[in-house]
DNA sequence: CGCGGGCCATACTAAAATGTAGGGCAACCA
DNA sequence: TGGTTGCCCTACATTTTAGTATGGCCCGCG
């Protein structure tokens, strides 16, 4: 009853999935809509269930079809990958490279080294996808990625880069206003800006020092980015990379003989995209440009088994508070 | 210069890259040999550049093919996994669901669950992949995996069912002919049954108690059947489930109370799965007979983030050996 | 209540892809 | 060395597929 469907037919069916209608999906295909309705018969006929019932207002999707859409939005991803692959297989002046970060890594570290990398390879093409939440590669929604914290799936190739220190900063017209803390107990009484309800970022940071609350900040945003501008314009008491905040001459540390706060740069790629040129130039050149940037020497190319190793030394020496730590 | 190509492209790729010729991949794919070589001249044409050497015994990838290869095998994958999802979408009773499990696991314990499993859902169709390695959700590879081990994917819907007990074992006539050691220092002196290369089952039972290295061993197989086949053929001493043990009446406990290993026992589904009905179906069945096996109670249905502080807090109970450790 | 705009289905035509057949080439084997 | 086998390429007939045009349907709006 199921013959296995031509691929072309299962990229029509997600388009149908999206757009609602076949008309609409037609539009975005670039084909005629009669084509799309009988790529959806057709799928219909080798699955041997209906996958929508017609509307007027256009095609409503049968639980059938909603259980397959994220397969087939797997195979547009593998497609979009393969793309990319293909491009830069051999030569790393021509291709793609998609790579993913945290907010911060993204908007303040790393675009002067994309701008080193586009000047040793001027052919590439670079896409930038900056979200707090990891599982990307895995996803082949990106080539490389760089984390705050220890890659943890084995069809990784992670190289561990270094540390990055933080500690509380506020502006000084805060501290002017309120005063400064003069212990982490008094803390409470301030502004602490932290996270809302994502608290990926802020539990990678206070591994091991702090127990972290929501309950504890007065000023929440899940958006790292959005976090630093509150805290630059003077709204409280956050977190920042010594490293940045040394360029903003407005901002003043805080508590900064108790709490020390640090996170480990990781640089991450597809071990399937070994054999693209463009992307392995593109990691050597983002390890390179982060090693200096974190002033630290870079560890030699390591695989994911030997980073575990390492890790889990580290996280002898450091134990963690149970409740802020969930990875 | 790269215009995305037909899918249907991708597929007749792959089938050549594992062929080797136009001619055995037509014949596979149950197409003309003509048709495959104007799929691939298209598709190079799309990609802009060259994919396989006209070689006379056939085609000769270039590197740029070998590249993309992983890409379109996750296609393919995502391809059957979308198959699966819709014959079972709706229906438990007709679906097709894929475990894959650990060898001892599945030769020796899933059997009867699952048969108990086809008699509630007599329409179901089941394939069971017996791996040892892990990563087969995430790649489609399988709908449901039995692990000795916490997954480590965010993506994956986990249920933690249990624990099981190991001890070392040996053939009471190797035992008569060679005695029986005092000691787990004693333990070198014997013959030891254990691991040739891939010591990832053996890392898992160890945790947190034996050094583990190769040199141990005196007779080796990465098979965990062919190390309990070994074992019940009188070659050494090894370790084995005690719930399996005991149904072994010629298998002798040694130093049950010094060695005293464990594995847990997890049942992980893919999240993109959660509404298919014959996954579902079949995940519960699982769970239920594995519960059952182990005579344990349960725990309810969580998601892996909740099952992450659980196993915290028993890592922190049980602090491992740093060398023996790598997961 | 009539009109326009969105949608899908159908019939027909045009284009594209597939299958078939035959030729040439290299490698292997008796 | 001569026959056989497997391979790829090209040319041509055929089938399949896509595009165009049209009609009917339902909804919302003036």
């Amino acid at each position: 009853m199921a013959r296995d469907p031509d691929w072309t037919l299962i990229r029509s069916f997600l388009a149908v999935l999206r757009a609602g209608s076949l008309s609409a999906a037609a539009r975005r295909l670039r084909l005629a809509q009669p084509t799309l309705g009988r790529h959806i018969a057709a799928l219909e006929g080798d699955l041997g269930q209906p996958l929508f019932t017609r509307a007027p207002a256009g095609l409503a999707p049968t639980p059938a079809a909603l259980a397959m859409r994220p397969m087939a939005e797997a195979m547009e991803q593998a497609a979009a990958a393969l793309l990319r692959a293909a491009e830069g297989a051999d030569d790393p002046a021509r291709g793609t490279v998609r790579i993913t970060a945290s907010e911060v890594m993204g908007a303040q570290v790393l675009p002067p080294i994309l701008a080193e990398l586009q000047r040793r390879h001027p052919g590439l093409v670079l896409e930038l996808a900056l979200e707090n939440r990891a599982g990307d590669l895995l996803r082949r929604d990106a080539d490389i990625a760089v984390r705050m914290f220890r890659p943890k799936q084995d069809a990784l190739l992670a190289r561990r880069i270094g540390h990055v220190g933080l500690g509380l900063y506020a502006h000084r017209d805060y501290l002017a206003r309120h005063g400064a803390p003069r212990s982490v107990a008094e803390l409470p009484l301030f502004h602490v800006i932290g996270f809302d309800r994502d608290d990926s970022s802020a539990r990678a940071v206070a591994e091991g020092t702090l127990p972290i609350d929501r309950t504890l900040f007065r000023v929440r945003s899940d958006s790292d980015l959005a976090q630093a501008a509150l805290l630059r314009a003077g709204l409280g008491i956050g977190a920042m990379q010594h490293r940045l905040a040394a360029e903003m001459p407005e901002l003043v540390p805080v508590l900064a003989a108790e709490v020390q706060l640090g996170l480990e740069v990781w640089l991450a790629m597809h071990e399937d995209q070994r054999g693209n040129a463009a992307v392995r130039a593109a990691f050597e050149v983002l390890g390179e440009g982060l090693g200096a940037f974190l002033g630290q020497k870079e560890s030699a190319f390591s695989e994911e088994k030997e980073a575990k190793r390492l890790l889990f030394v580290r996280a002898r020496r450091a134990p963690g508070l149970p409740g802020a730590l969930k990875s």
